[in-house]
DNA sequence: GAACGATACGGAGCACTGTTCCGCTTTGTC
DNA sequence: GACAAAGCGGAACAGTGCTCCGTATCGTTC
């Protein structure tokens, strides 16, 4: 059996998360390490010896969102009068998570290594609930059959990218996107 | 009158955009400036006295494909049989340039100051081609009115980043953006 | 064609960032 | 308390944007 890990590894790691959450918010998920090291007062060596690349510090900082995302598929589906409905209110979770998350749409599409995984895990997590509210949605024949969960998804992921302004909202031009699912 | 440029300085400049041509298509729009300072056999200095940003290289490397864009617009207004053929055809062009232009329609949503004249230039050069193709169509009860060129344009620049593979295909989702437009 | 002021050039230098590496410190165990 | 293993910090290196100024070139004037 593994050893158990030092006590100190186990608290940095954690302060390591908090520090991240907080600068994410403030400087976006392209912060420079050092500030992420200097807001948890620890070394640079710290950070990659516990998230090697960037990406698995955005995915365990944002971990629970995305999973409570995935969860809320299903249930959506279930609750809904219409799977085109509950597609709606499950894009409109996934866009929310999005643009509130400075940056992270931008690096979902990066091609800088240091993202790289992090498409991986989003699609692996998310790409299963959204199959399933586009062939329910389908099945009904509400929306066409013929579009893949991961052009959707990285469509959505893609229009949300910028900051958003008056003259900009990701949420418009998605809901023209899904009505363009819909059978014509 | 001003006094008529040096020699060197015209010829450089051409050097210089026919440098960053050739190295953009080979590294995209953010290449090092080193690059193509290299490319061209000139100093970096050289490069920043022509081109005092970034986007104001690119905006001189694609000028004249941005203008023909901008000129095709009525072009295809007048041929078409409809506004709508016409609107669908100009955006197949701006899509065409946009994708093979690498890191464009990236650079294009940056908020790094280096851009950010460039997002500038498009709106003003596109964005009344845009909106005469749009009110058309909208006049024509063929699409809904209530959508506005700049976020129609940025709504496909977004949907064009990013690099297209067999599983995403950017015209997919900008033909049913598109679809969308017209449901009432 | 020589001299000269204006213009342009080159690239060293600085700031900032990602990433690695290794001597030092802390921890857990005996 | 002693020891090995695990973990830590941050100096150091590499890549990049951008500035600045000593030097080179150009165009003009005589």
């Amino acid at each position: 059996m593994p050893p158990r890990k030092r006590s100190d590894a186990v608290r940095n790691e954690q302060t390591l998360l908090a520090a991240a959450a907080a600068v994410f918010v403030r400087s976006g998920v392209d912060a420079p390490i050092r500030e992420i090291a200097a807001e948890a007062g620890v070394g640079m060596g710290t950070i990659y010896r516990h998230f090697p690349t960037r990406a698995d510090l955005v995915v365990a900082v944002y971990r629970h969102q995305v999973e409570s995302c995935a969860a809320a598929g299903p249930e959506l589906l279930a609750a809904a009068d219409s799977a085109f409905v509950a597609l709606r209110r499950w894009v409109d979770l996934f866009v929310d998570f999005l643009v509130t998350k400075h940056g992270l749409a931008q690096a979902l599409q990066s091609d800088d290594s240091g993202f790289a995984s992090l498409h991986a895990y989003f699609l692996d997590t998310l790409g299963p609930v959204c199959h399933a509210l586009l062939t329910a949605a389908a099945d009904a024949g509400e929306v066409r059959g013929d579009v893949q969960p991961y052009e959707l998804m990285r469509g959505i992921g893609n229009l949300c990218i910028g900051q958003a302004d008056e003259r900009y909202d990701p949420r418009r031009l998605i809901a023209l996107l899904l009505d363009g699912l819909r059978w014509t």
